[in-house]
DNA sequence: TTCTGTCCCTTTGTCCGACAAAGCTAGAGC
DNA sequence: GCTCTAGCTTTGTCGGACAAAGGGACAGAA
């Protein structure tokens, strides 16, 4: 017969995971401020009574999560975490549960069209003059799959941003990352590729401009299936996405 | 005036982070399995040559992304990352952006609706039946606003996974972390609030046994805005999330 | 004046060696 | 066959050490 339960189960987690905790609650209630310094290993040895090693090995957790960040000069401080960067370890993981082509454009057809929806309805003159420059970049590398993948992924990078909404751009970031390798593929093995990627950034941003939402749905729509289509091309949607990752996973690593 | 960049800037990764690249890599592209032990601290030591120390931190930041654990028996085993846990670092992260609850409710209204259609079209028998337990534990604690609440994220969590959509299931987590600590506040403050979210989980899961995507839309938006409906009573749409965060991030310390 | 080279101090990245606590393993004893 | 105990292994933590690199101050050169 199982006994009442008396007590509590003890917290008995590592004391580099305490120190990690710690600071993360200083940062996430707003104590400590995006920006400000964490202060040096010794000041932190110091305040946690603890050796350089342990303090070490919480702040590389804290380095991975994105809470603080060394600058240029290796010292610590707290930092708002990049959704780019978070979004990368979701769609490592979303590589490693092999997830196939088809979930991801299902996803993204979701995702996409709330993005221009927001965008639509919210996008500011800024939103608007950023989506005009990525344009006119998109139309000076249309020859080159390489770059022109670069752009459609910032393209939709900033339609997200303008719908002003933070949950979605962040939502929509892992589908598109690993979105992103497969365009260049794309482009280059389909004749009219380019120039049809271009055409539909145009087409979405008037949309945008016009404040037409069914415009702005239309295009993503047909911008996706186009991706789709050209998919089809060359791999089954019912492919996980492995090989695709890798090529991206070592571009990140460059940057 | 600024120099042409002649140069890239040159790698120069400090150790710790080669030896969590050099695992990260094997373990990405399928060599070290899911499951497989890593080998101890001291293998490790042997096979990079450099020093125990430095092998730690490197498991550190690894262990925070997720791709290894350590057993109950503290060794290292390569492991799938858990949605929940990546899903908590983006949670933590659109804290600290300070996202208003109406985002939150944009966002979660497409995702949520995004995994009810899957679920309609796709749904098993085995999710049904999930679905079908975790109502009746609902029902059963229909009177308590923190059990509710639990069965309640749980519930979308349920209908989510149906949806056999990998993607959307970790796209919608985010945001759901950060809704679930509201629906308890929400349960209590609201008389009705309890039967209402019950008869709703109810016909959802009904819409889902008839293939009936209409209803299925349609009981999803209701229930979003009977929460909505409830959140208002208590606060602004566009405050900022950070209290009901910090009672969250608790709980799941505690877990 | 503005740039460059130098010296010094601080800080980080890495290494070495050490030890207690907790898990695992293999016999000893029943 | 089972339990129990004595090792051995592994992890978490500690203390101290040192080279490399950054920052700052300062002197000298163009």
């Amino acid at each position: 017969m199982p006994v009442a339960p008396l007590f509590r189960p003890i917290d008995v987690a590592p004391a580099y995971q305490k120190v990690a905790d710690a600071i993360e609650r200083e940062i996430v209630n707003g104590r400590i401020k995006p920006g400000d310094p964490i202060g040096t290993e010794h000041d932190l040895v110091r305040q946690f009574g603890v050796n350089r090693s342990t303090i070490r090995e919480g702040i590389r957790v804290l380095e991975e999560g994105g809470l603080i960040r060394r600058d240029s000069s290796r010292r610590l401080h707290a930092c708002l975490p990049r959704y780019s960067k978070l979004a990368s370890r979701l769609s490592r993981a979303l590589v490693l549960h092999e997830v196939t082509f088809r979930e991801l454009y299902e996803a993204s057809m979701t995702l996409e069209v709330a993005s221009i929806e927001g965008a639509v309805e919210r996008a500011t003159e800024d939103n608007i003059a950023e989506l005009d420059d990525n344009l006119a970049r998109s139309e000076a590398v249309v020859g080159d799959p390489a770059m022109l993948a670069e752009c459609d992924a910032e393209f939709h990078v900033l339609v997200a941003k303008a719908s002003q909404n933070r949950v979605l751009q962040l939502a929509r970031e892992p589908a598109a990352q690993l979105f992103y390798p497969t365009t260049e593929v794309i482009v280059t093995g389909v004749a009219e590729g380019g120039p049809r990627l271009v055409a539909a950034h145009r087409h979405l941003i008037d949309a945008i401009r016009r404040r037409d939402r069914e415009a702005g749905v239309l295009w993503t729509r047909r911008h996706l299936q186009d991706w789709r289509r050209g998919f089809e091309k060359i791999a089954s949607l019912d492919r996980s996405v492995e090989h695709m990752y890798m090529e991206h996973a070592q571009a990140a690593r460059r940057r």
